[in-house]
DNA sequence: AGCACGCCGACT
DNA sequence: GTCGGCGTGCTC
């Protein structure tokens, strides 16, 4: 009798084996229906095995083998296996996260496509020839006669909705495309010469697998280049695989995507899709329907038989890490699964990640820079204003203010970028010292004026903003330091005509609202901008000809190494908004600290000396990249618990010590307190990234065997983001 | 994670 | 006498 061994997505480490009557290697990959303690689960079966992990007896039969979609090929199964092995993360969990909910479920996904090409039919041809009286169903025929296939969602919406197509499939004028011509583009432009210089470089470097870190400025054409790789892809039957940090996947690029490539067939990828599209997707990919892949972190785990290309733009987004349940990194298992599947990857951005850096400059990555003469001419005037000259009032110096108001005079826009969202990050009695702490974090509730409320940006918790000090009933409680609120309450004091809008998450909750502001910002509807990150990435404002740059300093002296890296790319990102060749641009900086070297980079535009300083300091103080590391992280309802198990971990990481690995000491998390629950850490590091997995396999096994209270978890971090 | 089993307090 | 609290142990 077979025995099949499945992954279930249960937080344990191990696969689970099962007897199956009638399984053959041919169901390696497909989902199952299997008895699991009193009930069912769906799992993945990962391999036939001719000895079973326990004794014979306990196995039980599998209840259900779901054949009516193809298994999940085998190297999609070794990824998973592979993300298991070095996150060290169950099996089961990393297959739950890896497929789409719908196809876990299985119940009845088929993938037929929802949305075909169609095409003008020779009879619908000659009815247009025959001068039929007019009707709209005609009318798609001959746009598509001139236009070429197109969709069916795109025609009904064109041609007042679904009738006219119906009528016109019915007719048999317009039928599915025949033959499919995916690498078929409509308004490619000529490559400019660096652009040109890229696509040749990638070129010679061949179908196999090779790693191109493409270094180009805001607007130096980079989509320009892959879609043009993409096309080289379509044109030999290869699928692509186009990667986008999570905010960037606006409609603007996928609709550059499928205009561009109006034969081919894309399927989009993100989070805010429902089970069912996401599913479609996924299958459609899997089948080799797909030929492009366009999609947030978790679209790294689709399925593509015929991948011959990996993108991944702004590839140092710091969204392509997942930071919840299985930890891993997208950017990563891209450059991962180019090399599995012998394809090339491209890994673009105006600021890669120092990791990438450092690769390109080891020659494991090969770096091509994007760098226009003509871009660098338009490329905005940094200048800092030095805010112990110039004194704040209310956050804002005098310089700022009054480049505001020269903007304002020439109908120009301004973007006042400040990372801090709310009114004031804390409210505080002037009396007995009382301040608005939460009460399930260890952080302070930020005030919300526009809302009228408190609230913990960490956990959510909100309440009334109290009138009197809640401890001493004092009625003198202030509101201190500063969010965007109160930034842009106080522009619309200085500057009472101008039309100020304010974009942070508060004020842009949902995709629509995001994009009807954006349209407002484009249309010239505001001139004082208030925004925080979300204004850093890739739009392009005309008018936007100043930017200042609010409470950088936090960022300078912060506890995690990674700050200033990520202040650097984001200040990069913002003052990539401002200005064009014939409207220039200027950022102006407030800092206590203009002699920063940090600011000296920004101001020449010199990120490769930024990388070169911000490296050499990572190497003298040991840090990524020129160390490996991973983090235990142990969180309960009280600190002392999450410590005790930290203390009992790092006997076990003792007993396994090895000369090259650092073990750190248990500390608490710099926010102990999250969500009434207590959290503490603990580092192990190595120069040797074998020395450190060979560890922590060990090491997690024997995590698993220790004794621990329910109310504890933990979770191991491989490669870090937040240190 | 679920969901059992398993022993000690306040209730029909 | 039982209903039910959540402590610990297992799931192929």
């Amino acid at each position: 009798m077979p025995i099949v061994r499945v992954a279930l997505p249960v937080p344990l480490p191990q696969a689970f084996d099962y007897v199956a009557e009638n399984a053959s290697t041919g169901d390696v990959g497909r989902c199952v229906r299997v008895p699991f303690g009193r009930g069912f689960h769906n799992g993945v079966i990962l391999e036939i095995v001719t000895e079973a992990s326990v004794e014979s007896h306990r196995l039980r039969p599998v209840d259900a083998i779901l054949d009516d979609v193809q298994p999940l090929p085998p190297d999609w199964l070794e990824m998973v296996a592979f993300v298991a092995r070095y996150y060290h993360a169950p099996i089961g969990e990393v297959i739950h996260l890896a497929l789409p909910p719908g196809l876990r479920r299985a119940d009845g996904i088929d993938d037929r496509d929802a949305d075909p090409l169609l095409e003008a039919t020779g009879s619908g041809r000659e009815a247009l020839a025959v001068g039929h009286r007019a009707r709209k169903a005609l009318a798609a025929v001959s746009w598509l006669a001139t236009h070429g296939p197109a969709r069916r969602s795109i025609l009904r919406a064109q041609f007042d909705g679904p009738g006219p197509i119906t009528d016109a499939l019915r007719r048999g004028w317009i039928g599915p495309l025949a033959e499919r011509d995916p690498a078929r583009v409509s308004d490619e432009r000529e490559p400019t010469t660096g652009q040109a210089a890229a696509l040749r470089a990638i070129d010679e470097g061949g179908q196999g697998y090779r790693s191109w870190l493409l270094h180009g400025v805001t607007g130096s054409g980079k989509t320009e280049v892959y879609l043009q790789l993409a096309r080289r892809q379509l044109a030999r039957g290869a699928q692509v695989l186009f990667l986008v940090p999570e905010i960037a996947l606006t409609p603007q690029l996928e609709s550059r995507v499928r205009s561009r490539f109006p034969a081919a067939s894309v399927v989009a990828l993100h989070s805010a899709q429902s089970d069912g599209v996401r599913s479609t997707g996924f299958i459609q990919a899997m089948s080799g329907a797909a030929d492009i892949v366009l999609g947030t972190r978790l679209a790294v785990f689709t399925p593509m038989p015929r991948l011959g290309l990996i993108l991944v733009d702004e590839e140092h987004d710091p969204s392509y890490a997942q930071l919840e349940g299985v930890r891993y990194s997208a950017r990563d298992l891209a450059v991962w699964r180019a090399r599995q599947r012998d394809v090339p990857l491209v890994l673009g951005s105006a600021t890669p990640s120092l990791e990438s850096w450092q690769h390109a400059l080891d020659g494991r990555y090969t770096r091509l820079a994007l760098d226009e003469r003509a871009l660098a001419a338009s490329l905005p005037a940094v200048r800092r204003i030095d805010t112990r000259l110039d004194k704040l009032d209310q956050g804002l110096s005098p310089q700022l203010v009054e480049a505001i108001r020269k903007r304002l005079a020439r109908a120009e826009q301004t973007l006042v970028f400040l990372n801090r969202r709310g009114y004031a990050p804390v409210l505080s009695c002037t009396a007995c010292g009382w301040v608005s702490a939460c009460d399930h974090c260890s952080a302070n509730r930020v005030v919300h004026l526009a809302e009228g409320r408190m609230r913990c940006h960490h956990c959510g918790a909100d309440g009334p903003i109290p009138r009197a000090c809640p401890k001493c009933g004092n009625q003198d409680i202030h509101a201190f330091g500063r969010g965007t609120q109160r930034i842009e309450e106080r522009l619309g004091e200085l500057f009472p005509a101008a039309r100020i809008l304010r974009i942070d998450r508060d004020a842009v909750r949902t995709r629509p609202q995001w994009e009807t502001l954006l349209a407002r910002i484009a249309a010239g509807e505001a001139d004082i901008l208030v925004g925080t990150q979300m204004m850093a990435k890739g739009h392009d404002f005309p008018r936007l000809t100043l930017v200042g740059v609010i409470g950088a300093d936090a960022s300078l002296h912060a506890a995690d190494f990674r700050a200033p890296e990520r202040l650097f790319q984001q200040l990069m990102q913002v003052g990539g908004r401002a200005g064009r060749a014939e409207l220039p641009g200027e950022v102006l900086v407030q800092t206590e600290f203009p002699d920063h070297p940090l600011f000296a980079c920004l101001v020449r535009h010199d990120y490769p000396r930024f990388c070169a300083l911000a490296l050499d300091e990572r190497r003298r103080a040991g840090f990524p990249p020129f160390a490996y590391q991973a983090m235990l992280r142990a969180d309960a309802p009280t600190l002392p618990e999450a410590l005790a198990f930290l203390g009992r971990a790092v006997e076990e990481a003792q007993a396994l010590a090895h000369p090259a690995l650092q073990l750190y000491d248990p500390v608490p998390m710099r926010l102990v307190r999250l969500a009434r629950r207590e959290r503490a850490q603990l580092l192990v590091e190595s120069l040797q990234r074998g020395v450190l997995q060979a560890f922590l396999k060990q090491w997690v096994a024997a995590l698993y065997r220790l004794p621990a209270s329910r109310e504890l978890r933990w979770r191991i971090d491989v490669d870090p983001m937040e240190v």
